[in-house]
DNA sequence: TCAAAAGTGTTATGTGTACACCCATGC
DNA sequence: GCATGGGTGTACACATAACACTTTTGA
């Protein structure tokens, strides 16, 4: 979407192509250089920060179109994507949406658009690197940025309490769902697998019973090469056991409800 | 919902006080006497069995809702209700509804009716005594039963994998949210409460291993009473420490996504 | 030879699991 | 006294957590 009138189209005639009342918001946690962040949009109209998100098509799964926001915003696809909770309760979703008079958009929106009717939203989240994503710029989002997972500014709507939760939901998953097959590279280093799960949980792991766990879940494999990495002892390279991990993310999803 | 006029005014002017294309609905899992069954109703005009559901209303939450038809379909009231997942994913849920031609409902829903639309699911479920619920009948229902949870038939829609997701998550939440306030009497014995949760995770449990692990959890509170039972030893009574048991909640709660 | 980073093994502690005998009650 | 069901403790296996020294590498 990128010209005026498929924005003015999108405003008066979406609603005949979109699922009225139901988004999509997907908190897209970034890791890259031992830091966690997570994608921020500055929606353009309403002058404050949120996470990216949209709507449903009417022919296609949540599935999809959770794949289909999460690659219009950060041009990746094929990544992890996992549903977490679905958020209608907060004072924000009861009522209609009362925006800032004072749009910037091309066109404002009319009263009674389908845009500011009540909405659901089903929150997904992706864990990616951020150093990979090359963010799309869209006529709504007039600014993005990776905010350190420490720091998160207020954000719009219901939107803290679902970074909040969809962090919480990624550290009680992180030893059963396939994060970190898109954040490592195919062959790494334990090292690099131990400061990603220590950064992601935000807390130190044991240098010697880290590999230990990993390797009893079976899910880590050992290989016959050695990285170098300048003036020090070389590391082994470990991939994922892709069989077993299988196996781990079939009992995981049952584990992830 | 009981008269021909509400029914004709749901059908052709609900979508006024009704969210288009979300439904939530509800797995009520009920237990008596080491049984575990689930509500199953039969569509009228269907000719098929699946969950009890129904619409959300304009400025009702997510939480509100699922209360409201809960109570609608059982006649309970505070039940401890738990969102588990949203379902959009399906082969039923792509399409518009293609229902039967020959319905049989007082009046038929025209083409292109809102009921009609393609819709998300939201999952909640709610466990319950099944000797004291009594069913309300609804104009769309018009039969019901207690159906085994070993023996469920092909259910309409994607029902079954929600009766599925339901279980799952109940057996994996059972040690941490509150299921059992509404099972138990105040005051249970320790086998009471032993074979309800074997019931419920399907499973044996040791019966000197299971005191100890819901004490090193502390939401059980030994009382100073037994209670007779006729020729044999006379059980102790026990009844949940809610301070510790809402501590445990709140942990749940995280744990629960 | 030095600095930086990787590799590795043992012990203590706690948690989960398996298992069998005695006790109380009412008939 | 007997049948029925309730109550209790111990031993072992396993997982988790704590902890420090040696090896490799290249400059």
């Amino acid at each position: 979407m990128k010209t005026e009138e498929e924005v003015e189209d999108f405003i008066l005639n979406g609603h005949k192509h979109y699922l009225r009342h139901i988004t999509i918001d997907c908190a897209i946690i970034g890791y890259h250089d031992q830091q966690l962040k997570i994608l921020l949009v500055k929606w353009k109209h309403l002058n404050g920060w949120g996470l990216p998100g949209g709507f449903i098509m009417n022919e296609e799964t949540l599935n999809e179109a959770a794949n289909r926001i999460l690659m219009e915003k950060t041009s990746l696809s094929d990544l992890f994507l996992q549903q977490f909770y679905t958020f209608g309760d907060s004072f924000f979703r009861l009522s209609k949406k009362d925006w800032d008079k004072d749009q910037r958009l091309l066109i404002p929106i009319p009263e009674d658009n389908w845009l500011l009717e009540r909405t659901i939203s089903i929150g997904y989240y992706a864990v990616v690197d951020f150093e990979k994503v090359s963010i799309s710029p869209d006529i709504f989002y007039d600014e993005y940025q990776w905010c350190d997972i420490q720091s998160i500014p207020e954000l719009l709507f219901d939107h803290n309490e679902m970074v909040e939760k969809a962090i919480q939901t990624i550290r009680l998953q992180i030893y059963h769902q396939p994060i970190g097959y898109n954040l490592l590279s195919e062959k790494f280093t334990l090292p690099e697998i131990h400061v990603l799960y220590e950064t992601i949980l935000g807390k130190q792991l044991d240098r010697r019973n880290f590999p230990k766990k990993l390797m009893s879940l079976g899910i880590l494999k050992k290989l016959d090469e050695q990285r170098s990495i300048g003036p020090h002892r070389s590391p082994f390279l470990y991939e994922f056991d892709k069989e077993n991990y299988e196996k781990a993310l079939m009992e995981g999803i049952a584990l992830a409800f």
